[in-house]
DNA sequence: TTCGATTTGTTCGTATGTATT
DNA sequence: TAATACATACGAACAAATCGA
């Protein structure tokens, strides 16, 4: 057979071509997060390639920790469910290195336009609807991190505020588990500034105390955003940690 | 044949026990970076093991930025001398999003033992004879990046300031070059805090504007660190910027 | 410019091992 | 125990890029 299917016209190889279609069913809905996937030699039949090219395919896809594979049990839709995956999107740790899992309490929401410094900071369309939520997360019982989260109300229909309330689990356990909406890959921008009385009140600083100030999207399959974050984080006991990748290299 | 080698004792499989003698090679200065470490047939001929195997294992090293591989050339050290590699390990940005390529101003140097800090900060045993450099990044022709470097003398023979004022290139492109350490891979912790008068000073800041604070801790093969660093980042035009892999899921 | 050798990249197939149900 | 699913290892064939004769 060649190097190039019939039904690929865009000279890419076979394995990407079959990751794109696995990709696209995956945002379509076709699997559900923690469900699994069809095995190896299914997908193989069905798209009439070879074992080793499915392989290949989905071997990006559980680098980008979108399937998780499971020897004798089989491939599955990455969860939020899981405390790796928590660590994977949360960066904040104790100075001493500890890492906790983050207690959440909500503390507002609404719904409205997005205005302009949506538009600045995250290319959000200007007027767009949104759902604005803020939510503080604490670790060892002290406030830590306060998020003020942004979400187009377009991609969570029938949102509300009970429903955040009443969750288990992480944010984004919740997008997935409800609506669908699976978080794949995070970016953040971080600096250093003075956050405003009212946050400073929240996050039990001193006044005049600096603190990190983050700009998060997290995107979906495809790179398309679905949700937009501005946080503050009170670095007194607690860090941002960026580790590039232990995997490789052991 | 089996699927343990013969002499792997350690019931991993083979191509991580090939990745294993690739990466104690490349310790070793075996193969130095940028030149091209043995075609795959050649390794496969000398381990003794099939192509697809010595590919494996290659595999995982190109993932981890150790290997660069080049159709129809070789498979390479990485070098520290191309801008994507720079990008790895610099993630200071524009506000706007640009990247640009540092200057580099070295503000001194010196030799001295280790103090309490150093095995506070980085677990560095106190004592340890060490070499303390102060560099400046600008970009764009301002001051925006103050790294305090300290490296173990053993690891540096015969370091001296000129070395590192004359240098081309990164601070681990001279590593690498001159010293046969090559950083793969780097750990970073932030926090928001007020510099001091000095380095405020030094970073043309207003009194009493806060700076992100940075720690991190670089790594060559094996996981073993070699270059510990402070520094303080002025966020009024730039940030740090978290961008976890675009890799996988496009 | 052409050609051939070399090297990595892609795809296929097969056999066997290991974990799960 | 048997069937199923992923994991490892091998090999073959051809494609595509590179480089020097």
């Amino acid at each position: 057979m060649n190097s190039v299917h019939p039904d690929n016209l865009t000279a890419n190889p076979l394995y990407r071509e079959v990751q794109w279609r696995i990709t696209r069913a995956l945002a379509a809905g076709e699997w559900k997060p923690g469900e699994a996937i069809p095995s190896e030699s299914r997908l193989a039949a069905q798209f009439k390639v070879s074992i080793g090219t499915i392989r290949r395919a989905i071997d990006e896809l559980v680098a980008g920790r979108i399937l998780v594979r499971q020897q004798g049990r089989g491939t599955f839709v990455a969860t939020h469910t899981e405390d790796r995956t928590l660590f994977y999107f949360f960066h904040v740790v104790g100075k001493d290195g500890s890492r906790e899992f983050p207690e959440s309490e909500m503390l507002g929401f609404r719904k409205e336009r997005s205005d302009e410094a949506d538009e600045r900071d995250f290319g959000l369309a200007r007027g767009t609807r949104v759902a604005r939520l803020r939510n503080l997360l604490k670790l060892g019982g002290q406030p830590v991190v306060l998020d003020d989260i942004t979400v187009p109300v377009e991609e969570f229909p029938k949102l509300d505020e009970a429903t955040f309330r009443k969750r288990e689990g992480t944010i984004y356990g919740l997008y997935q588990a409800r609506y669908g909406v699976n978080v794949v890959r995070i970016s953040e921008r971080l600096s250093a500034a003075q956050p405003p009385a009212e946050v400073a009140g929240i996050l039990g600083m001193h006044p005049n105390q600096p603190a990190l100030q983050m700009r998060r999207i997290a995107y979906s399959y495809n790179d398309s955003p679905v949700e937009y974050r501005r946080s503050w984080i009170n670095t007194a006991e607690h860090e941002y940690l960026s580790d590039l990748w232990k995997t490789a290299a052991r």
